[in-house]
DNA sequence: TGAGTGGCTGCTCATGTGAGCGCACTCTGC
DNA sequence: GCAGAGTGCGCTCACATGAGCAGCCACTCA
């Protein structure tokens, strides 16, 4: 669709657009137009082509709202996603990438969510944001799927996000109060062996759509490095640890890699992720491409909410 | 056409500009699009329907010339025109808007003619305008239809711009040298007279394209107004006179106005125009729309020649 | 709990549409 | 002047397309 072949002459140009206002704005058929100008409808649809091939008539795909709909389907056709909404945020730091990114998350899934659906909630402060201002949901219960990390900077832990989209989806939670991560192996088994925590992980399989966040395994871009130990930051680098989708470690080119820090998490496994249908992610924040890259080649992962320079950076360099 | 039925929700509004991307910008045909997809060929053609229902796409027809084709297309629907064209002038003044006019004016003839025609010209300083920019023709005759008035301003006269046409065109010329108006009918049937008038009019009949400027009856909106005598411009005020055609004169509805004057001219009669199968005026100045407008009421031109500003007063007070 | 209701999806047939082919006309070189 | 190449134009057939209708599903109210 170059612009080229410009139209000969004056009247032709001014027959061109004529017969293009007719069929592309009139919706008048070719037939219609043909015998409107007394020439045959083949000639209205050479005038058509070249109309469009010079430059004449220009479509123009363009979403008003926050969405980027050109890059939400470039990474979706990147990485064979399901759903990727790219928004377009307007500042940058990261709450309000936060904000925007839940929110648009929060309607991704009220849009996608059927009453067979159940819905599994990892932690993450993007889960939580979206989990604030998702609406009523029909009925869907909603499984806890790891324990919390509590945050210096906020109330919110993956407990009240359950609970919160529970009540206002009418559907059964299934919650524990838990940690994400223990001391050592032995109390992770303990607490994993509680009712509470037993039982929402008995409904695992059950779980049809799941959202979680992404982190980089850096200091600052991810809430699980951040509360690591200066040992299992660097054994987990060293073991060639990219990202954390709210706490399965994932390499570079997105395969699991089984730590020992797993043993003293209360989380699911990367193949109890695996089995869930529909894992959404929310990364945000720019420095995170390397491991939003990851996390989408794991196959772990069927879509994403993100926003424009992060996506972007995904998209360079993938 | 209006911007309404906003698309529901986020996955919907990136399936939805997805499909149309396919459709309008990389030409799939629906069917194709529907297999990329996996729906069904009606769910792509609903979904084409609420992209631009919602504004999602956007055609836009505009031509990147000078050229306002909007404004050529309303003028020709508007008075029933065979050709119409609009050029987009950046300067107002007189002599700017008429080597515009002329220009395109070249270019359109140069488009529609072909080697069967045979062309006329009228008197007038758009015309002349248009002789010095017309390329050239295919072996076109070219035949006088006007005495000229000698300005002021110009070395133009009717005759240079018979003889420019017919070199350029290599075609056979029919001018002579005469007056557009003489002192008294006598004087004009002596001069119709002479052999070579009396054998440009002769060839009127052959005539199929033709070409004249239009005059609005007031001081200094019209060459033959500001020659005539002020007895004479009285008079045909008097008489209803709203325009000159290259010297045909008409009333504000279009209707030819019988005059004393016009027996003192060497100039085509109403009904030797109308016998013309293409008159092409080729008026300019913001201040001529009435003349415009009685010009084209006339029945007498099937095309016109013209710019934004009076383009729009015409079909402003239409 | 069960029939009514509205919305969504996909099928059918008449119509619209596009690629290929042949005709006629024009341009060019001999 | 004439033959060959190029080009614009319209016809034909197979296919794509759109309007209308039936089925399905979830929801609603009795």
């Amino acid at each position: 669709m170059t612009v080229s072949d410009p139209v000969t002459g004056p009247a032709q140009v001014v027959l061109t657009a004529s017969v293009a206002r007719r069929y592309y704005l009139d919706g008048r058929s070719k037939i219609e137009i043909a015998e409107e100008f007394g020439m045959s409808r083949f000639k209205v649809a050479r005038l058509l082509d070249t109309a469009r091939t010079s430059g004449l008539v220009r479509i123009e795909i363009r979403h008003e709202g926050e969405i980027d709909v050109d890059l939400s389907a470039q990474l979706r056709d990147r990485f064979g996603l399901q759903h990727s909404i790219v928004v377009a945020s307007p500042d940058e730091d990261a709450q309000a990438l936060r904000e925007h990114v839940g929110r648009a998350a929060a309607q991704l899934l009220a849009e996608i969510i059927t009453p067979g659906d159940v819905l599994g909630l990892a932690w993450a402060r993007s889960v939580s944001a979206m989990a604030r201002v998702l609406p009523r949901l029909p009925g869907t219960p909603v499984v806890q799927l790891t324990g919390a990390l509590t945050l210096p900077d906020g109330p919110d832990t993956s407990v009240d996000a359950v609970r919160d989209v529970a009540t206002a989806s009418g559907g059964v939670a299934h919650y524990f109060y838990a940690p994400l991560t223990v001391a050592d192996a032995a109390t992770a088994r303990a607490l994993r062996q509680q009712p509470e925590v037993a039982r929402a992980f008995g409904q695992l399989p059950l779980v049809t759509k799941a959202v979680a966040g992404v982190g980089l395994w850096e200091a600052g871009q991810s809430t699980l490095y951040d509360a690591a130990s200066v040992h299992d930051r660097a054994a987990l680098r060293d073991l060639g640890v990219c990202a954390d989708i709210s706490g399965v470690l994932v390499a570079a080119d997105g395969t699991p890699v089984p730590t020992e820090l797993a043993e003293r998490m209360i989380a699911l496994s990367a193949e109890e992720m695996r089995a869930i249908p529909e894992v959404i992610v929310i990364p945000y924040g720019i420095r995170k491409a390397a491991a939003v890259r990851a996390a989408l080649r794991s196959g772990l992962v069927a879509g994403i909410v993100t926003h424009t320079s992060l996506a972007r950076a995904v998209l360079d360099e993938a």
